[in-house]
DNA sequence: ATTGAATATTAATTCAAG
DNA sequence: CTTGAATTAATATTCAAT
């Protein structure tokens, strides 16, 4: 049993099921014949970044993950729809031309935004200089803002 | 403090602040002068159907209830079963035709959406690009679009 | 790289009290 | 009905092994 399928099969599991914690994965799993511990459980949920949500009814379910900052990125979509007048990568930065006056708020949308790759931002008033993890982060997240436009 | 303003705060502070864990809002709350108990957060937060999401920086960040998707999902289907076409794959990208001038709606709806296998969207007028964590994604994405149409 | 066993940390609940 | 203190339960991590 390969790592990949497991992470295949809780995220079928999610959908059928109401899992309300770790230990019921691993019970899950033991009936498919599959022994496998909380520990990578644990892991297993980071890495497909599932969450523990609390239910109406008063227990919890672990489900799929909320994006984020779903109200940031609209804000996000509509500010640059006003402001966005070019971009480009290099390295671990982005560079981004606004409109004047509009570089500061697009990178205080940023710094909070569900663009975790992002390391931080520098403005000026028609500029924003992202600092990125990496350089392929740099390259993603001109798409993702691309995307918003 | 009634406990209503103190959920507003919650509110606001995981919008504004990366929350790692409980004791973070204990602290936070303690600057602003709330003097207020673990027990209360979690249940709190159970309240409030507030999830501990994994970020893919590798830590942890409490965030807004995943509901909100339920509603995006629908939508998605109802876009989907007026606009969808054709899909096919190929290793981490999902290229998905529409009915001209629908792909960006679609594409906007999926980056909004519970779907955290995929990385970013890129849409023209009536095709829109997915790429996605790994061609596994690529394929489940295949799937649950499919079963929403 | 992936895992389990043990452990540390974090979160949920119980229970008494305001 | 709400809370804190204490406790239990659940989850994340460390460490050793593979």
């Amino acid at each position: 049993m390969k790592k990949r399928e497991r992470h295949r099969l809780l995220q079928d599991l999610i959908q059928e099921k109401v899992v309300e914690k770790q230990e019921d994965f691993v019970k899950l799993l033991e009936d498919k014949g599959i022994e496998i511990t909380q520990a990578t459980i644990s892991r297993d949920i980071k890495e497909l970044h599932l969450v523990k949500t609390p239910l109406d009814s008063g227990g919890y379910r672990y489900s799929m993950p909320p994006d984020v900052h779903f109200d940031t990125t609209k804000k996000l979509g509509r500010l640059l729809s006003d402001a966005y007048i070019s971009m480009d990568t290099m390295d671990y930065f982005l560079v981004m031309k606004t409109s004047p006056g509009n570089a500061q708020a697009v990178g205080a949308l940023m710094d909070n935004s569900a663009f975790d790759g992002v390391i931080g931002s520098i403005c000026g008033d028609d500029t924003m200089l992202l600092i990125c993890r990496n350089p392929e982060m740099a390259q993603l997240m001109k798409e993702k803002l691309l995307s918003l436009i």
